[in-house]
DNA sequence: AATTATTCTTGACATTTATCAAGAAATAAG
DNA sequence: CTTATTTCTTGATAAATGTCAAGAATAATT
């Protein structure tokens, strides 16, 4: 599975021309613990960015529910695959907590590039940004263990281990929850 | 690790607009068997996309030589972390076979990107394109068997298993030769 | 607050994959 | 072509992680 705009929003934010022209594009929202943001089957026509709670990327493997992204405040999600091609998403979207978002919509995003080739260029740095994220997590699964992933993860987002269960982290971290608990004892 | 531009090489080369742009930065090269085009600690300046061989990413983990990436022909490879980033890499760039290729300076692909802002589009689909095979790849990794990825690369690339050693391919699947080898028996 | 449902922990055991070792096969070098 | 080197295969064994089950802890519902 993968990873989903594991970056941060800065980019997006923090420059002060986009900051613009994001606003005009940009609307707000609230939503409550275990909203469903997006269903699979559908196609996903937004991308979020959290400014208050938690959400989880998840699919369901032969009735396993799988984690694959996790984003807290400043962060941004959305089903990705389905997002970038406008097709159908296997993936769901659920918030695990209250959550407050910045809503994006893929046709708005659209019209903002094309109404300016440069502003493609974000788009681009964007996904250079996004694109080592997820080779640091294809690093991280292809050779470590499940003990050392569960320290990787735990040093970059220790939050996640008191707000989230752990049976979300455990799929997350392609272990089984029993395996997780007793890494947990250990560390203790 | 990770995979390197796992895409192949259309979106670049299949576009007339972008075609005659890049005829104009790119070069051609031979290599033999078994040359370095890219060495770990050194900045990587280029991008190459492979006309004729085999080539690898690869790099060092505790003495354990780690393939992370491979190309064929109309495949792009590339370290890079190095390459976007435009900071020292940890990958080396390896020929597996006698090898020619077209290749594509950072430099120039910035002055591409700048001397008109409409060119930014392609890299930006050029990173979705590779984006989505590394997200496959991670939802490989992160929730199947070793046999369940042997016959994953299989479908994918089976060529590899008649070009490549064998060690390659067991360390690009995160599993011991030796598993590697009993996982071949099986399937005859 | 009490009850119910869900999640977490722990133990016993099974399965998968890794490690080590040695010979066979393939590849590279002379 | 012969020899040396590297890689591949196979067996025996060990380590890591998964599965199943049951009770404890936590969270959700009434």
């Amino acid at each position: 599975m993968n990873s989903f705009f594991e970056q941060n929003a800065s980019l997006l934010l923090e420059n002060p021309e986009l900051a613009n022209v994001f606003e005009n594009i940009m609307s707000f929202e609230k939503f409550p613990k275990h909203a469903i943001l997006h269903e699979a089957g559908k196609i996903c026509n937004n991308m979020y960015i959290i400014t208050s709670g938690i959400a989880r990327v998840f699919y369901y493997k032969e009735d396993k529910d799988i984690t694959c992204h996790f984003a807290a405040e400043q962060e941004t999600i959305t089903s990705i695959d389905s997002f970038i091609q406008q097709k159908k998403s296997k993936y769901n979207i659920e918030t695990l907590e209250d959550v407050e978002v910045l809503k994006i919509s893929h046709s708005d995003l659209q019209n903002v590039f094309e109404s300016n080739p440069k502003y493609e260029r974000f788009g681009r740095l964007f996904l250079q940004q996004i694109y080592m994220d997820l080779v640091e997590r294809i690093d991280d699964l292809q050779l470590h263990s499940a003990q050392e992933r569960y320290e990787t993860l735990f040093a970059k987002k220790p939050y996640l281990f008191q707000r989230v269960a752990s049976k979300h982290i455990a799929s997350f971290l392609s272990i089984t929850p029993e395996t997780l608990s007793r890494i947990r004892g250990n560390t203790k």
